[in-house]
DNA sequence: GCATTCGTCGAAACCGGTTTCGAACCGTTT
DNA sequence: AAACGGTTCGAAACCGGTTTCGACGAATGC
């Protein structure tokens, strides 16, 4: 029971010294461009590599190294949405090629986790990022006494001395505030999610903060309630408009509270943005592209988080002291028609 | 420069075998049970083991076993909405903790991707499933000549000779107007995707065949334009409503196309589902439950595709004859308020 | 001409497990 | 007492690379 007409082995090192005429040392050196080895041989052992289509085992390799050039993911995000642009990011921070991401999904199981931490760790990966963010944050610990570097991405986790990377969303809800104050809006109100998620209440402190700062004030609703879909958004912004006249502009905790926010409006035949703007978090693609009309988002850089949650933890490889606790990256506004019309064509 | 109290070196099965005060061999046959160790030494060397914290290296096990439990997954799904749902079921194909998945985003590059494909083979993974859908389906072959099983999930290869598995949109489509017709709809409206994907076309054909053996027909729109985004769907669903006077239900090639067509009867005060019933394709979570009402969608069944697609490489690397071709899987419809009203409260 | 240095190469050890095979030891049978 | 079967264990080879170190020949210096 054989796998049909397919090389039965793996063409090795040692096939490739043979063919060559010379030994495995001199055969790995030639490959491997070490000093040690002569013009011609070297020219040689390369064609009869190429001809023999040898292709070196990384797990020898492994063996040897102590690296493995692998990182592991560890999250909960079951849609992806979060974690796959950390993931791209993390491939990018090593060229790509040089490092190879397992991703390990524990659908929010601490016993799968547990299990996939174990796997992980048996496969002597380099390093681990810890994706949180599907339930409430910050995620508890995996613990202090792992033998690796372990980096915690998007939602932090819970002990201060774990080195967690995050997006600043304070930042972020001062941006949008701004934003909104620098195209004449002086009414601006707050659609927060789900009310137990730090990112929530952080974002409205953001906006809080740069409108006292400007002299104005957020108006948000009592923030007992509240969740992630839109049919709260729905209610939230109903709730608002009913009880606070004269909004000019919504942030939404997330692109999908303000499509929420943008459909509320629409049935009440108020315009975007010409009666009221509206913009939300996540620059969510699939969403910010396709509302009506295209919707100004926070941008989380989920992609340079990813890939400086890489360089963390490369630094802790490389024997830098890496700094625990949470460290926030930046993120950006990004203007489109639902704060400021640029569009030609309407539908 | 080290890192800080952490071991320097892990525990390695030599420490537990000296420290037990038995041999290597004898030790790794009472850590895997293996036939031929007294009871005694048995439980003495796992104790042992337990107390140093021994972890066997995978990287060492694998350099003898040949085999190493891990299935690449190479995918060019930027938004990662079809590959987190295969990845899941790949996992389960074979118990948690035995199977570990190295996800590699070529992100529409070609370039990319050969060198994720270099760097797999190199890792010497047991398998490969290319995840295709973002772009124009089939995708191509990434050869034949690959010296391990490789099984295209949900956008099949171009060459025949390839392992494909994908939902099957035909059927899709059958089952949608079998449903909408059983609710009594006889004028079903199809507004489709970008008409360049084979799955467009084959859920129109689907749903066309169902119509015709009950003795309706499917209305369509002309087919040379189209594309995923909710602009398309909408003016689609706004062209038909105009020129076929009463359709009583849609059949959307996506969800997001159901959601614009959802939209614009909600412009237009038409009742959903009451005048007319929508459905879409996906059952894609974070749309299906936050529209109004909720939708009914077809559902394509991504995690048994995923689990279906490791099955096919095991079944290959056990030495099984793996038919090659395209391997359709079931589909079913799931119910929700755009069709059937089962809601309570509405808003 | 002899000692020294340099560049080239190969034997062998090593990484951390698994597996094979033979030695040692036990108790039982004749 | 010798022969025998069965169990328990360890030495050594092995997987496929990398690295160390010593041997060898050629070129250079005196």
């Amino acid at each position: 029971m054989e796998i049909a007409d397919r090389p039965r082995r793996e063409v090795t090192l040692a096939d490739v010294a043979r063919a060559a005429g010379v030994s495995k040392s001199t055969a790995s050196k030639a490959l491997r461009d070490k000093y040690g080895v002569g013009a011609d041989t070297r020219t040689r052992v390369r064609e009869v590599a190429e001809k023999l289509g040898f292709r070196p085992s990384a797990v020898a390799r492994q063996l040897t190294a102590g690296r493995t050039g692998t990182v592991g993911i560890l999250t909960n995000d079951l849609e992806g949405r979060f974690v796959i642009p950390i993931l791209a990011g993390a491939e990018d921070a090593l060229g790509a090629g040089e490092l190879s991401v397992i991703l390990c999904d524990a659908r929010g199981d601490a016993i799968r986790e547990r299990r996939h931490l174990r796997t992980l760790l048996e496969r002597r990966i380099d390093g681990l990022i810890v994706v949180g963010g599907a339930r409430t944050e910050p995620r508890p610990s995996l613990g202090r006494d792992l033998p690796l570097p372990v980096v915690y991405a998007y939602a932090p986790s819970a002990d201060p001395e774990d080195v967690s990377v995050a997006a600043d969303d304070r930042l972020g809800g001062l941006l949008a505030a701004e934003h909104l104050w620098s195209i004449g809006r002086r009414s601006i109100a707050y659609i927060g999610g789900d009310p137990t998620y730090d990112a929530s209440r952080e974002r409205a402190e953001g906006a809080r903060a740069a409108l006292a700062a400007l002299g104005g004030e957020l108006i948000t609703a009592p923030m007992s309630a509240g969740s992630w879909t839109e049919r709260w958004g729905r209610l939230a912004t109903a709730r608002l408009l009913d009880e606070q006249p004269g909004i000019d502009a919504f942030i939404a905790a997330s692109d999908m509270l303000a499509r929420a926010a943008l459909d509320v409006l629409r049935d009440r035949r108020l315009r975007v943005p010409d009666d009221v703007a509206v913009m939300g978090f996540d620059n969510w693609p699939i969403i910010v592209t396709n509302t009506r009309p295209e919707l100004t988002s926070v941008d989380l850089g989920l992609q340079e988080l990813g890939r400086y949650a890489a360089s963390r933890i490369f630094a802790a490889l490389s024997g830098e002291e890496v700094a625990p606790g949470l460290d926030l990256r930046p993120v950006r506004v990004v203007v489109r028609d639902s704060t400021v019309r640029n569009d030609v064509a309407a539908d």
